[in-house]
DNA sequence: CATGAAAATGCGAAGGG
DNA sequence: CCCTTCGCATTTTCATG
């Protein structure tokens, strides 16, 4: 896997078009690029293979599934040492959606969705305080998401 | 747009199916879930209608395509007011791929892929803080992320 | 890298519980 | 009203040049 793999602009141009739609025909592709439609996959499956493209999914209004509250916490631990059980913990919190191991003011960067400021606060006092390593918790509570997209291929 | 949809057990189970793999089979998917093919389709489209589903994408690997450098920077701005124009601003920096408007200790909260530490300084110093609505910042770099997921249906 | 044919999938109409 | 069966259109996939 993973070898120092050449991408072309071709490579790139698909890129770009599978990452605004993933279920775009590859022979709409090709007549956007001139080429030919199996080339198009024969680029495609090259990007898969090197593990450029790791995956395909739908993008789903968080918003429309309930989920109105969105917002970051920083996370400081006992201690550094406790990173790895502080991570399994979050895990296992299906609010936690992403977390960052992080240089600076915090150990733990997490972000968590929640249906509801009272949500929130429960999970943030029952759930997340609760884990042991945790020390201490600074919230920032996203009102809006002006960005959003993915990095440029 | 968007009326008070009823989203049931099996939109739920699809959903989640198409979050995992947006180009899973709608027949692989009836079969999993004991209806026809066809029910599969009409409820996807149902939630494309109402918005739920609002579009596919591939999942690339960012550090493959050269972006090794993930942080969060918190923005001051000189005025609360500079909001929109801030804004505006940094949708033309590339290297900026989410933007969150907060409350708390900073403004404006953004996410930040470079390629390198070089890249990073340059972003950070030549065109974030050469903004002129943006007072100051505060640097938050990402190391490692484990864990990188989307809601619960 | 292109061609073209075979297989798989998506799609929508029409009918049944 | 929602689900299913069925047939056609589109798309993917692969062998060959």
């Amino acid at each position: 896997m993973t070898q120092p793999l050449r991408i072309d602009d071709l490579d790139r141009d698909i890129l770009k078009a599978l990452m605004h739609d993933a279920r775009i025909p590859y022979a709409e592709m090709a007549k956007r690029f001139n080429v030919s439609p199996a080339t198009v996959h024969v680029r495609v499956e090259k990007m898969r293979a090197s593990e450029i493209i790791t995956g395909t999914e739908v993008v789903v209004n968080p918003k429309l599934l309930g989920y109105d509250v969105c917002c970051f916490i920083g996370i400081n631990l006992n201690a550094a040492r406790d990173y790895h059980s502080a991570i399994e913990k979050l895990k296992e919190l299906d609010e936690v959606v992403e977390a960052y191991y992080t240089t600076g003011a915090y150990n733990i960067f997490v972000k968590l969705m929640c249906h509801s400021i009272e949500e929130l606060q429960y999970v943030l006092i029952d759930k997340l305080q609760a884990i042991d390593e945790v020390q201490s918790t600074e919230t920032l509570i996203s009102l809006q998401n002006p960005i959003s997209r993915n990095v440029k291929p």
